[in-house]
DNA sequence: ATTAGCACTCTTTTAAAACGAGTGCTAACA
DNA sequence: TGTTAGCACTCGTTTTAAAAGAGTGCTAAT
């Protein structure tokens, strides 16, 4: 069962009216609207004929007719054609991410800051695991005798910093003491990730270090970067989006939410990924739609993108996450090699 | 032109009813709520009286009363008894404030999260001013040579960490000799201040620091702690309160918006007042009523408070941020005690 | 001083009618 | 055989009208 072009060219008419007014369209607006050389007559048998198909549905029996989100999906990747930028719209970009940074995560906000200026959606990025990279180095301040403050470096230039608050005293000689020999470890390369730093610390320090188990690990965790969330939710009230905003305040699940998506699917680094209804299972999230691409830094993955509403301009939206994405990774790539020199 | 017994009572009644429903109040039915000794018809007289007054108004021609902002002070003023807690409330926070903290941050936070749960409006409070406190130590970390990590402590042990850019590396040796420096003069007590601090890390370290004067001075700033502020916004579109939750999310402004608010009157320490209307001048925040009272700490003084509807149990509300002022104060005291022995 | 009574006002609710955009089907047409 | 005009029918939205409710202010009587 096969789709013609003429049903092709209606299904695109009927998305493509969707997508700016919201709204549906029916057989004589739509020959009118779209030059179509037939009668609407004509037209209703195709869109019937579409209807069976299952690409487009009524919201009530003489209504016009909505995509479906396979009718959607059919549009996304048969359809539709990112669109490059303009010169000028990648001067923006190019613009932006000239000044030089020395550290990962101020271009990742950056990133996420931009999306969401240029697009007027959500923009979100996520860091690549923090808990996978490797640490370079933890210093621990000592605020006062009860009181450390941890300073967690890693590889990527990522630093973390988290409160200490100690049961027992401990004396600044003796935390520096516990400092060197961690970061002494850490040089040797025996151990490497956070996960080890963690249990090195705990092992060194406890049983000065008061909840120290449950906290760390839980706080120090990946982050991401949101921007403009509050733009996807305009119209709706702050009670029906107090959960999913809490949601991303808090940070946590945030990621899981995201990596799960993300491990779904087969995915090309640098390709433009949409994601929406039932492939987007963040709750409060359901109504809109998910335009990402997965980036890679040293040994794990990240995600850069733009949540925004179902109808968008997805061609326009693709474009720009799309060169984006390989900006950034062109700025990682920069910061890793001076690195290594 | 003083208002009789008879008004107090009927203003109260409307007042009441307007707290409870939210809604205008007739004479008749008034008469048969409030059991009021008299007629209808006596009652509308009353009204009319209270309203030449001032104390009540009606939204149109034929609508029963609802209290005017005058009314409404009058009745916190004059006819509100504050209500004292319960054993079992006060019990319940003593028991928040049981476990012992060495910093003054977690008391605040944990005081600010204690409101909100306890009233289920928004929790608010004010840190003293960060700016006039005095630094106790600064810890210079050194990342890597383009990168420094200031850890700035005060006396009530206040921590608040700044990442530094450097534009020309330093070495780490150089970096813990500015370090030594300036901690030596602050221990010599010659200088005390935020901004004294400021100006001698810049005089020492420029011009390697990058932006340094601007960034400092904006973002180590005295913070605030608030709670649940999504609950008074609730049927509130997000488009409506966007304004006002980016103000509190880039925290600049409502410090000195609230601060402004302090000064405007005269604050006995622990007394609980009532802002609203025209004295709580915060865009977006015009609709709601600001319970709080003052609390002091060392040389500044901070705010604790509930940010509520204008309708709320007062009663209840100034009884509860009364009792918790009273224990955060306790709280401070201990930990100033425990710092000069 | 209080109160019953009444004409009047203004908002909210309910009901009915009219409108508009669309559909599916049938029969005619090139 | 694919295309089209025509028409009866549907269903959501808008408009209009009427009715109901809650109150008020004023007057005259108690």
């Amino acid at each position: 069962m096969t789709i013609t072009d003429r049903e092709k060219q209606v299904l695109g008419a009927i998305i493509d009216y969707y997508l700016t007014f919201g709204d549906t369209i029916g057989s004589r607006t739509l020959v009118k609207k779209y030059n179509i050389g037939f009668s609407s007559a004509t037209i209703r048998n195709v869109m019937a004929d579409l209807e069976d198909m299952g690409y487009i549905e009524k919201t009530h029996t003489s209504s016009g007719r909505v995509p479906t989100d396979m009718g959607y999906k059919f549009y996304l990747h048969e359809l539709l054609k990112i669109e490059k930028l303009s010169k000028a719209e990648r001067d923006r970009i190019d613009l932006a991410y000239e000044r030089k940074v020395t550290e990962i995560e101020s271009v990742l906000k950056k990133t996420s800051s931009l999306l969401s200026k240029l697009t007027s959606y959500a923009g979100i990025v996520i860091e690549p695991d923090f808990k996978r990279e490797k640490i370079k180095k933890v210093e621990l301040v000592h605020i006062d005798d009860y009181l450390v403050m941890a300073v967690i470096v890693s590889e990527n230039m990522s630093v973390r910093t988290k409160k200490l608050p100690l049961e027992h005293g401990i004396a600044r000689t003796e935390l520096d003491k516990i400092s060197k020999e961690i970061n002494e470890q850490l040089r040797a390369g025996e151990v490497h990730n956070h996960k080890q730093v963690e249990e090195l610390i705990l092992e060194k320090a406890n049983p000065l270090l008061e909840e120290f188990e449950r906290e760390i690990y839980q706080d120090i965790q990946g982050n991401f970067f949101l921007n403009n969330a509050a733009s996807i939710f305009q119209d709706k009230s702050v009670g029906e989006v107090q959960e999913t905003l809490e949601m991303f305040n808090r940070k946590k699940g945030v990621r899981e939410l995201f990596e799960s998506l993300v491990a779904a699917r087969d995915h090309n680094y640098g390709e433009v990924n949409v994601a929406f209804g039932d492939e987007l299972s963040i709750p409060g999230l359901e109504d809109f739609s998910f335009v990402y691409s997965v980036y890679k830094m040293g040994a794990s993955q990240g995600v850069i993108g733009v949540i925004g509403p179902r109808r968008m301009a997805y061609s326009k939206t693709m474009g720009l996450v799309e060169y984006v994405t390989r900006e950034v990774n062109k700025v990682i790539d920069e910061i890793e090699h001076k690195k290594e020199k």
